[in-house]
DNA sequence: TTAGTTTTGACCAGTGCGGTCAACGGATGT
DNA sequence: ACATCCGTTGACCGCACTGGTCAAAACTAA
């Protein structure tokens, strides 16, 4: 990331790094092309190269960039105090939400860098920062919750899991119809149907997984 | 698919088929390599050719014989007269365990030319099957099934869709899982344990699921 | 006008693709 | 021994696209 860059419009900026991200996020590193990033940000493929030292180098401060907002904007933000598992889960559902309105790639670009790890070699340094963020990151759900109020009939960790995997369909679900539909911009508004089925997808799982006397609480 | 092809011992028929199943599945249509499938299959590049037309032929007829294979390995066998949600899971499962032995990539190939359909122009003869196998595929968990066992305060769609979300996402974790631990070949007996993980997770869904006088059935 | 900075796309070498084909080797019949 | 045939091969072709460069053009400011 040149100085030059940094001296840009704001704007230009996220222009092009939202492009960069999109790109990494979709097609992993290899198969990321710099002349769909330069052309999707709108600029000529020799300005893209002015600005970032080549295609390693430009992953490499998105990789920062990722890390820096994953922090500010939502991890400092969970409120950990907060022992009931399903308001901590409500919380990082809609901190996870604001940060994807305003940087819509950042989140799952993390995700690609995680998972896929080994189709690009990470340095030593940024190989520690990842050991470091899925540690937190797994402990998102887990970390001071008062597991106490789930059922005892079944083991806490597999309700813990179905829960997991139940969100997790329900987004994948979700993301489809969302792709069907056509819908590219999301504003808070057009999104509120969404969120209603969510919450009531929530409430139904806790009436499944806690003891009866916390259902209504 | 010449009759050259048709003429060969069917152990090698087999590693050529599979090895573009395997290839078609993990990497799509597009970025598939017939120089991989060829070397991956132990033959020369120009006897790829000498048996297929060209990659779109090859595409072709793997797609062809993939729905013989889960006509005749797996719909056929399903038991419809089977009206309980969860032995109805059970078996189909377990079909298509035993499909997955004999041909490890052919339903995983299958599932991909359905999802990514849209990455390669499939011709209109084949999107009538792609669609009637749709609404087939669709109704193996629901056709003829007893949903009045469910438990009524919560509707019967959400709770299968809950059942269904956390099965996907315990395939996936096992499928990582598994990954993880370098197995290659499956046996039976190499698979034991993970079934009997799979049968204590669908007890415990029939007992979040089903309604109390039907749970110890 | 001039000097300096930002931006561009034609261009380069390299890679990997789908597909071809002259040549090779082994079996067979004479 | 020779000729014929057929399954098989990998070097080779044209092509598409890649990451990266650079002289020239466009713009800015003095």
């Amino acid at each position: 990331m040149d100085d030059a860059f940094k001296a840009l419009d704001s704007d230009k900026q996220r222009r092009i790094l939202d492009s960069a991200y999109k790109e990494f996020s979709n097609k992993g590193y290899k198969q990321a092309s710099t002349n769909r990033i330069a052309k999707e940000a709108g600029i000529g493929k020799g300005t893209l190269f002015y600005y970032f030292t080549n295609k390693e180098g430009l992953f490499h401060d998105l990789v920062e960039e990722a890390f820096c907002i994953a922090d500010e904007f939502f991890l400092k933000k969970v409120d950990f105090s907060e022992t009931d598992f399903f308001i901590r889960l409500r919380q990082t559902s809609e901190l996870k939400w604001a940060v994807y309105q305003e940087h819509p790639h950042a989140l799952s670009f993390m995700a690609r860098v995680f998972i896929h790890s080994d189709e690009h070699n990470l340095p030593d340094k940024l190989l520690l920062k990842r050991t470091k963020a899925e540690h937190v990151w797994g402990s998102l759900l887990t970390k001071n919750i008062d597991f106490s109020k789930f059922r005892d009939d079944i083991p806490q960790e597999t309700s813990f899991n179905f829960i997991r995997w139940t969100i997790e369909g329900y987004r994948t679900e979700l993301e489809q119809r969302v792709k069907m539909e056509g819908i590219e911009v999301f504003t808070n508004q057009a999104f509120e149907p969404y969120y209603k089925e969510f919450y009531s997808y929530l409430d139904t799982l806790k009436k499944i997984y806690y003891k009866p006397e916390y259902t209504n609480g």
